[in-house]
DNA sequence: TGATATTTGTGAGTATGCTCACGTTTTTTC
DNA sequence: GAAAAAACGTGAGCATACTCACAAATATCA
C-alpha cells in the first residue's frame, strides 16, 4: 500500500521519528519518491520550489552562481533534508542541488511540512536542530575559506571526504578538479598542482579518481597550519 | 510587576507574538535584561552558554576567531534573536558577540525556549524562518566574499550600513579599519587604501568616521561587478 | 574501435592584496 | 590639558594564487 510508504521507511530522520501514525499516513500521502543519476539536477537555482526533499539515499552539492563562477556550499550525505531554507523563506530557489552520485529523494509537500511543524513540537525542535547545526557548520566553512591558505583547504577537502563521507582512507573523489576548486574557492589548475604536490610529498596516492590518504596526521598537521 | 514584563513589551518578536498570556508569563519569569556598553563582549567564544538571546535595542557584531585571526560573521540590528545555533546545538559558544552600539539584551533559559518550540507550533515555525533566512544570508556572504574583490567588498559594507542598518546615505561607522577588514576578510590597510580611493573619486565623503554616500548607483554597481 | 569531448597537467607571466615598517592623527585617561 | 594609547595613512617589496595557452590523458559515444 502506497500509503504506507513513511510509515514502514527504515531511514526515517529524527524529526519523522517523533511522528505519530496518523501524521506518518499524512506525510506518505504528501510525498514523492524520485531517483537521480550522476550529474543530475535535483534543485535548479532561480527556478521555483515548492518542496522540501528528503535525500534517502546518495550523495549531493550544493552550489550557488554568481557572476557565471559558481560556488559548492556543501556536500551532504544520505540520509539527509535539503532545501529547507530555500523552500520555506520564499517560493525561489537561492541555490541548486545535484546528485554526485546516483541519489533517491522523497518530495514532501511544503504545507504537509509546515503543517508537521505545526502540531508536532519535537518534530519542529529537530528540524531547528539540523538547521542549527548547519548554521555552525556555515560559519566554520566560510572562516576556513577566507582564512587558510590553498594547502590547508585541500587538506580539509581530502580529510572531509575520507572521515566524513566514505568513512575510509582510500576513496574515489566524487568531484572533477574543477568542482574541487568551487568548492574551496580557487582554480582547477592550482587544485591540479596542489595534489601533485601532495603526491610528491607521499601524504597522498592518486590512481585516476582513487585517492589513499597514505600520511592523514600530515595532513591533518597541514589543514590545522591553514 | 516584574512577572509581567514580557506581556507589556511592545517590541516583541514575531515569534512571541505568537504565544498566549500564560506562555508569556513563563517567559517573563525565565527571562533576565540587561544593557551593555558600546565595545563590551555579550557571548564569548568557547565560554559555556545556557541563554537564547533576544536583542531588543541596539547593535552587536558576531564574530568567530581562529589561528588568531578574527572574522566578522555577522552585524545584527535590534530586535534579533542571538545565538540561537551556539547555544542549542552545545553548550559551548562557537563565537562571539560584542556590542557595537550600547545594547540591551534579555537573556532568555534555554529550557524555557525548548518548552515554548514544544508547545507552540507557530512559535517554532517563527524560528525556523528566522534561522532559514539567516542560513541563506550566510550562503550569500559567504560567495560574495569568496569571490568579489575588495573594491566590491568594501562597496557592499557601506552599502549594507546605508540601507540595512541606519536607512541614511550619512552614517557613523560603528567599526574601526580593523574590523571592516575582518568583515571582508582584508587587512586594515587595504581598507585604508580603499577608502581613500572611494572618496578621490567622489563616490563617498568622510569627516571622522561618519560617512555619506555621494554616489550610491555607481557604488551598487561596483557591488556588482565584484 | 575509432573519433570526439571532457578532464587534467604544466609553464610563464602577472595582478591583487599582504606584510612590514614607520609616521601621523585621533581618542582616551588621568 | 598633557601623556599615553589606540587608530589610521602610506610606501616598498613580496608572495600567493590567477590567467592564459596548449599539450596530454582519459572518458564517452557512435
Amino acid at each position: 500500500m502506497i500509503k504506507e510508504k513513511c510509515l514502514t521507511c527504515d531511514i526515517k530522520s529524527a524529526a519523522v521519528g517523533h511522528l505519530d501514525e496518523s501524521q506518518l499516513r499524512i506525510l506518505g500521502e504528501n510525498c514523492a519518491e524520485a531517483s537521480f543519476k550522476k550529474g543530475e539536477v535535483i534543485i535548479k537555482q532561480d527556478s521555483l520550489s515548492s518542496n522540501i526533499i528528503y535525500l534517502k539515499d546518495g550523495l549531493v552539492k550544493t552550489s550557488m552562481e554568481w557572476n557565471h563562477k559558481n560556488q559548492i556550499l556543501n556536500i551532504i550525505k544520505a540520509p539527509a533534508y535539503l532545501g529547507i531554507p530555500t523552500t520555506l523563506v520564499d517560493k525561489v530557489n537561492h541555490y541548486s542541488v545535484s546528485a554526485l552520485e546516483d541519489s533517491i529523494a522523497c518530495f514532501i509537500d511544503i504545507n504537509t511540512f509546515k503543517m508537521l511543524i505545526d502540531r508536532n513540537g519535537k518534530f519542529a525542535y529537530e528540524i531547528i536542530i539540523h538547521l542549527c547545526k548547519n548554521e555552525l557548520l556555515q560559519y566554520r566553512r566560510c572562516v576556513y575559506r577566507s582564512q587558510k591558505h590553498i594547502p590547508g583547504l585541500v587538506a580539509d577537502t581530502l580529510l572531509f571526504f575520507s572521515s566524513e563521507i566514505y568513512m575510509d582512507e582510500t576513496f574515489r573523489l566524487p568531484i572533477d578538479r574543477g568542482e574541487f576548486g568551487d568548492l574551496i574557492g580557487t582554480t582547477r589548475e592550482t587544485v591540479s598542482r596542489m595534489l601533485k604536490e601532495f603526491q610528491e610529498d607521499h601524504l597522498i596516492e592518486m590512481k585516476g579518481k582513487v585517492v589513499t590518504l597514505v600520511n592523514p596526521d600530515r595532513l591533518i598537521m597541514i589543514s590545522m597550519h591553514g
